[in-house]
DNA sequence: ATTAATCCTATCAATTTAATAGGGATTACA
DNA sequence: TGTAATCCCTATTAAATTGATAGGATTAAT
């Protein structure tokens, strides 16, 4: 399941992407616009800014802006940020690689070979999309 | 995340699929080869039986078996089971369907877009692939 | 100064997950 | 016929995660 975090943070990356005049974009009028409880929009446009994704400006007539423009944000990038791992589980991630405790050979593994076809097909996809594909 | 449940329930299947004997396959026997609490396991593989993937017989000697030849047994049908909705959310899930209570609009929505590619693309390979495909 | 915005930390309730416990029902077989 | 082995079922629980709220600190425009 999609968390409400990754929800929102991508219905809030697209009204950003969507509205772009010069001035930044305000977290009061993307929650009002968007159904989502601001307080908790407020944490996750944090989260984007502070992995580079956002830019900001604070104080009155602050808000929020994107960093590039939307057709060189790329999915993968968003969805790691939101989402955490693409992979469904830790041992077929590319960044965020772990072992399994349970699992003597991973070569063996149906789980592995199954869960590593499902994660490249879904990069494929977030490679293969940008913000403006679904801002448009 | 791919949940424990699924896991050990892929694992299991495939235990079950290797093995193949005519005899049926104990819970204890699959629990110990693959590294899973029993007492969980048990639970796990009675889904699987109550959704016509497995057939157990009981008492002494008994066990589990797989209903179908392995060949058959569809990777969508077994996730749906242990996983639930294939999609990442609900107003994009073919088995699942809901509506959205924020989004007025699943049409202009961004996250909607994205999502059905990413349905599309997982269920590709879940269509694609059978019992048989992991237990090789 | 005042106002309006982002920034930051802490907390909380609800839900879900992973697992355990304990026993009931059924069957093979001595 | 009795006993051991097995599946079957329900209830409970601890831990983790999620979704959200609260309260105020900081910053900048007017």
């Amino acid at each position: 399941m999609l968390s409400k975090k990754t929800k929102y943070g991508l219905k809030a990356l697209t009204f950003i992407a969507r509205v772009e005049g010069d001035s930044p974009v305000q977290v009061g009028e993307i929650a009002k616009g968007e159904n989502i409880p601001q307080k908790f929009l407020e944490s996750i446009l944090l989260t984007l800014r502070k992995s580079g994704i956002l830019g900001s400006k604070k104080g009155k007539h602050g808000g929020y802006y994107l960093r590039k423009p939307p057709s060189e944000i790329l999915m993968t990038d968003v969805m790691r940020v939101l989402e955490g791992p693409i992979a469904m589980v830790p041992c077929v991630s590319l960044n965020f690689y772990e072992k399994c405790d349970d699992c003597p050979d991973e070569h063996q593994c149906s789980v592995h070979k199954l869960m590593i076809q499902v994660r490249d097909s879904t990069l494929k996809v977030f490679r293969n999309t940008t913000l403006e594909d679904l801002s448009i």
